[in-house]
DNA sequence: CGATTATCCTGTGCGC
DNA sequence: TGCGCACAGGATAATC
């Protein structure tokens, strides 16, 4: 499940390989992948050059010389990746990128969740993906996350932190995973209502936002048993390996030993320590 | 605002 | 060994 850390991951390889490179062809095979638009106003990008790669939240911003913007968003199981033309594509390829000298990029995804489309800039373009008016709802990219933003946008709120933590309109990038392991890192309980985090918890709070998620971009992302998240060349990550509380329901928490449990609220669930988060 | 439910979809893994 | 089904959850919308 690509949350900021694979994102971000993907982001860096994607700038690495075809940054400079020209597209030469674009072929849209996915009924359901492009849907905001034409599948065929992809055809637009045809021989263009990609000048960068950035990244709000979860949404990947491939920017091109003329000044159009490809947005593509992994949701559950979608997958970037780089492959030799001619060689065989994996099931469920939807799109596939044709460039110079670097071969191809294929956009694999089951179930088809994930989403492309093209955007025209408009204005401020300082912040990646600020200038993408489909995407300007997100709040401010977890990365960038401020002391004072965090302060505010929990002030008052009564729903679950964690529902606060991974509702994209607050902050943008982190997902299921990645929101109970900044909870356990802040020793705080995900269930607890956002706005009754202490002065000192909501500064602990940012502090593991930003630990968590930077561990995990240098673990390369978190690729589960599902195996579904996957890098630029088919790899999996590292940083499941360093899970906290993440899928550990019954085992030991490492800090305290007491197991970890997992909570229900809502339709979805929360794994955490009850002795050790507060 | 918040809580809840539903929708989209396929692969996996469990119980029987 | 096989079948059926609940489950996984990111984003969004609808309803109360």
């Amino acid at each position: 499940l690509p949350e900021l850390p694979e994102v971000e991951t993907l982001r860096g390889d994607l700038a690495h390989v075809y940054v400079g490179r020209r597209l030469l062809r674009v072929v849209v095979t996915g009924r359901r992948t492009v849907r905001r638009h034409d599948p065929a106003l992809l055809g637009q990008l045809e021989g263009l050059v990609l000048t960068s790669v950035g990244r709000l939240g979860k949404y990947l911003l491939l920017e091109w010389d003329d000044g159009q913007v490809l947005v593509a968003h992994l949701r559950m199981s979608g997958q970037m990746l780089s492959a030799q033309p001619g060689s065989a594509p994996l099931p469920h390829t939807h799109a596939v990128f044709v460039f110079s000298e670097v071969g191809e990029l294929r956009f694999v995804d089951p179930r088809t969740f994930g989403e492309l489309f093209v955007a025209e800039r408009a204005g401020d373009n300082r912040v990646p993906g600020r200038a993408v008016k489909e995407i300007a709802h997100l709040g401010p990219d977890a990365l960038e996350l401020e002391e004072r933003y965090l302060a505010s946008a929990l002030a008052g709120r009564r729903a679950p932190l964690k529902s606060l933590l991974v509702d994209q309109r607050v902050l943008a990038g982190i997902g299921n995973i990645y929101a109970d392991e900044i909870c356990f890192d802040a020793r705080t309980r995900p269930d607890r209502p956002g706005g009754s985090l202490s002065r000192a918890q909501v500064r602990r709070l940012k502090t593991s936002v930003g630990a968590v998620l930077s561990a995990a971009i240098a673990g390369k992302g978190s690729s589960l048993r599902d195996q579904q998240y996957r890098d630029l060349y088919g790899q999996a990550g590292l940083y499941q390996a360093q899970h906290k509380v993440y899928g550990r329901s019954g085992e030991p928490c490492l800090r305290c030993g007491r197991a970890i449990e997992r909570v229900m609220f809502g339709a979805r669930s929360a794994y955490m320590c009850g002795a050790c988060q507060h």
